[in-house]
DNA sequence: GCCGTTTTCGGCCCGACTGTTTTCAGTCG
C-alpha cells in the first residue's frame, strides 16, 4: 500500500472519528498522521517501527496501525465506523458548510447518512425544528447540495495528474510499452476532467499482439473494478471513482489517435471539416484521401497538422477559438513555457504555515533554476497559522535580507508578505510595515455571506492601499469544493490595471483562481500577471506545470507574465511605492 | 493519539464570521 492510499485511510478515519464524537485532540493526531504520510518521501509499508516513530506525528500506536495498514490494507477504526454510518457519510462530510457536528446531528436526528437522503429531508421539511436549522441554514444546505451535485463526476485536474503519472510509470514498465501519453482535457489543461484517457504505443502495442500488454494493465495494482478490457482498450474505474481508458495503439497511427483524444470536440469538428474540403478524411485512425482511402500521415501530429496545411497547434489552444485560422496563416503565438519563469513570488516558510526556512526555500528556489523569489508568509489574521503580526513582520524582514547576503547572489531574495483583505477592505497590517516589503500580495482568505457588490468593494478597497504590489488568488477558487468568489472580476483586474498592481495566477494544483477565461480577461483590461506556486513545501516550488498550461490557454506569451523577466525588470514592473 | 516534560500527565494553532443563539456553537482558513 502506497503512502498515499495510507493518507487517505487516516484522514478518513479522523473524519468519522470527528461525526463519532471522539476526542477532538485524538482526531488531530489522525490528521497529523495523514498529513505525514502524504508529505514523507520515506516509504512507509517497507518500515520497521524504530524508523516510523522517527517521523513527526506518528507514535507508537499509530506506527503499528501503519503496519497493520501495510500488511492488510485496512484501517480498522476506519472500517467499523464506515459499517456503523455507511459510505455515504464521508460525502456528506464534502458539502461546504457541513462540518462533523452537523453530520452528527443529522444522523441522529433522522438517520440522514447521504447526500440523497438530506436532499430529500429538505424537500419534505423535515428539517425545521431541529436545533440549530434555521431557514437560513437549510436554505444554505440546499444550495450547497445543488453545487455538490453540479460537479460530481468531474474530478479536479492535480487529481487526475497524480493518477495519470502513477499509470504512466506503472504503463512504462512494461517492456512493450515505450511510450505512453495524456489526452483529452488534461492534455488541453483544462481544470477539470471527467476521465483519463491516456494512449500508450511500443512494439507490445502492435494489432494482433496486445494480449500480453492488455494483461499487464488490467493487473495495475490501483484499479477498484474492472468495466472492459478488449484487444486494445482497457477502462477501469481507480478506488476515488475516476474512471481511466488506456489505449494501446500501434506507432503508425499513434499521432491520429492523440489528435483525436486530445479534442476538444469543436476543434476536431473544425478539423475534419477543414480535411474534408482539403479532399481528406480525419479519424482517430489516420489523415486519408477521400478517394482512394490512402493514408496521408498517421503516425505524429505534426505531420497531420502540416499535412492540413498548418503550423502544429499546442494542445492548450484546441478550443476552437481561433487556432485553426492562426495556425493556418502561420502566426501562432509563441506561447510561455515553465522555463521562461525565473522567479516566485508567493511562498511560506516555517514561521507561518510553511514546511522549510527561508534557507531552505531559497536553496530549493536556487536547485530549481530561478534567479529571485520573495518569501509572503501570512499575517496576523490567519491565526490559525500563527500569522505574522507587526512585530514578526519586521525580524523577518531582517532574517531574509541575512539570507539574501548569504546567498551571494545565487538567488535573489525579496521580502514580503501576503496580507489578509477582512471583510470591508482593510488590510490586516500597518502601512509603515508594509513600506518595507519588496513584494506585498494582498489575498482574500475568507468567504463571508457577502453578496457580489460587498465582495467586490472589499478587493477594490484593498487594491487602492498604495503598499499593495501583487492581488492573490483573485477569484478564491478553489474548484468542486466551492464556488468562486462571487466578485466582478471584470472590475477588479481593470482597476488592477490601472493602479499597476499585479495579479496573480496561483499555481497551487488544488487552488485554480484565475480560470482561463479569467486570464483572458486580465490580458484584456492590461494586467501584469504574475505566476506564483504558493508553496508551503520547498518540494512544491518548481511545480508550476499545470499553472503554465493555463497560461498557455489563455493565449500567453511571456511578455504578459511579469515574473519572467529578470529581478531588476520585474521589481521595475511592479507598482510603485508611493 | 502525540509529545515533552517543570517526565508518566496535561497540554495540544486561534480568531473571524454566521446563524440562531439572548451568550454561543459550528465552520472555516
Amino acid at each position: 500500500m502506497d503512502n498515499r492510499t495510507m493518507a487517505r485511510l487516516l484522514a478518513e478515519a479522523a473524519d468519522l472519528m470527528e461525526i463519532d464524537g471522539c476526542d477532538s485532540f485524538r482526531v488531530r493526531s489522525y490528521r497529523r498522521a495523514a498529513d505525514a504520510a502524504e508529505q514523507t518521501t520515506v516509504e512507509l509499508a517497507g518500515c520497521d517501527t524504530a524508523r516510523l516513530l522517527e517521523i513527526e506525528g506518528i507514535g507508537k500506536s499509530m506506527a503499528a496501525k501503519l503496519q497493520a495498514m501495510a500488511a492488510t490494507g485496512k484501517l480498522e477504526q476506519r472500517d467499523e465506523l464506515l459499517s456503523k454510518y455507511g459510505t455515504g457519510i464521508l460525502e456528506l462530510l464534502k458539502l461546504p458548510g457541513m462540518g462533523s457536528k452537523t453530520v452528527a446531528l443529522l444522523w441522529s436526528a433522522g438517520q440522514i447518512g447521504t447526500v440523497d437522503q438530506l436532499s430529500e429531508a429538505i424537500q419534505a421539511g423535515r428539517l425545521s425544528g431541529l436545533p440549530r436549522m434555521g431557514a437560513k441554514q437549510i436554505e444554505k444546505l440546499r444550495k450547497a447540495i445543488e453545487d455538490y451535485r453540479r460537479s460530481a463526476g468531474r474530478f479536479r485536474v492535480d487529481v487526475a495528474q497524480d493518477a495519470e503519472r502513477g499509470l504512466r510509470e506503472y504503463l512504462l514498465k512494461f517492456k512493450g510499452i515505450e511510450k505512453v501519453t495524456p489526452a483529452g482535457s488534461l492534455r488541453r489543461g483544462r481544470e477539470t476532467a471527467g476521465d483519463l484517457d491516456l494512449l500508450a504505443t511500443g512494439p507490445g502495442c502492435a494489432p494482433e499482439k496486445t494480449e500480453p500488454a492488455v494483461d499487464y494493465v488490467a493487473a495495475f495494482p490501483g484499479i477498484h473494478n474492472m468495466i472492459a478490457k478488449g484487444e486494445n482498450k482497457v477502462s477501469f474505474n481507480l478506488v476515488d471513482g475516476l474512471q481511466v481508458d488506456v489505449r494501446l495503439l500501434p506507432a503508425e497511427s499513434y499521432g491520429a489517435a492523440l489528435q483525436y483524444f486530445t479534442g476538444s470536440k469543436a476543434h476536431n469538428v473544425s478539423l475534419r471539416q477543414r480535411a474534408l474540403k482539403m479532399g481528406y478524411t480525419l479519424s482517430e485512425w489516420s489523415l486519408a484521401r477521400l478517394h482512394d482511402n490512402s493514408t496521408v500521415a498517421a503516425a505524429s501530429e505534426e505531420e497531420i497538422y502540416a499535412a492540413l496545411g498548418m503550423e502544429w497547434i499546442p494542445p492548450e489552444l484546441r478550443e476552437n477559438l481561433g487556432e485553426i485560422e492562426a495556425a493556418v496563416q502561420h502566426k501562432l503565438p509563441r506561447l510561455v513555457e515553465k522555463s521562461d519563469i525565473l522567479g516566485d513570488l508567493h511562498m511560506h516558510t516555517t514561521a507561518t504555515d510553511g514546511r522549510n526556512s527561508i534557507e531552505e526555500m531559497a536553496e530549493a528556489a536556487a536547485a530549481c533554476g530561478y534567479q529571485y523569489i520573495a518569501i509572503t508568509d501570512h499575517s496576523k489574521n490567519l491565526a490559525m497559522t500563527n500569522g505574522l503580526d507587526e512585530k514578526r513582520a519586521t525580524e523577518q524582514i531582517e532574517q531574509v535580507r541575512a539570507v539574501d547576503r548569504r546567498m551571494k547572489g545565487r538567488i535573489r531574495i525579496f521580502t514580503g508578505i501576503e496580507v489578509d483583505i477582512l471583510a470591508d477592505g482593510a488590510l490586516d497590517m500597518n502601512d509603515d510595515v508594509l513600506a518595507q516589503m519588496d513584494v506585498v500580495i494582498a489575498s482574500v482568505h475568507t468567504r463571508f455571506e457577502q453578496s457580489r457588490d460587498e465582495m467586490t468593494a472589499r478587493v477594490l478597497r484593498a487594491i487602492e492601499n498604495p503598499y499593495v504590489r501583487i492581488l492573490g488568488h483573485p477569484t478564491g477558487r478553489l474548484l468542486l469544493r466551492r464556488e468562486p468568489f462571487a466578485l466582478d472580476t471584470g472590475a477588479v483586474l481593470r482597476r488592477a490595471a490601472e493602479l499597476g498592481v499585479a495579479v496573480e495566477h496561483n499555481a497551487a494544483p488544488e487552488r485554480l483562481d484565475l480560470c482561463d477565461r479569467d486570464l483572458r480577461l486580465a490580458k484584456e483590461m492590461g494586467c501584469r500577471i504574475v505566476i506564483n506556486s504558493d508553496s508551503h513545501d520547498s518540494r512544491n516550488l518548481g511545480k508550476m506545470d499545470y499553472g503554465v498550461k493555463q497560461l498557455k490557454r489563455a493565449w500567453l506569451t511571456a511578455e504578459y507574465v511579469l515574473n519572467t523577466r529578470s529581478a531588476e525588470e520585474f521589481l521595475a514592473g511592479l507598482r510603485k511605492r508611493p
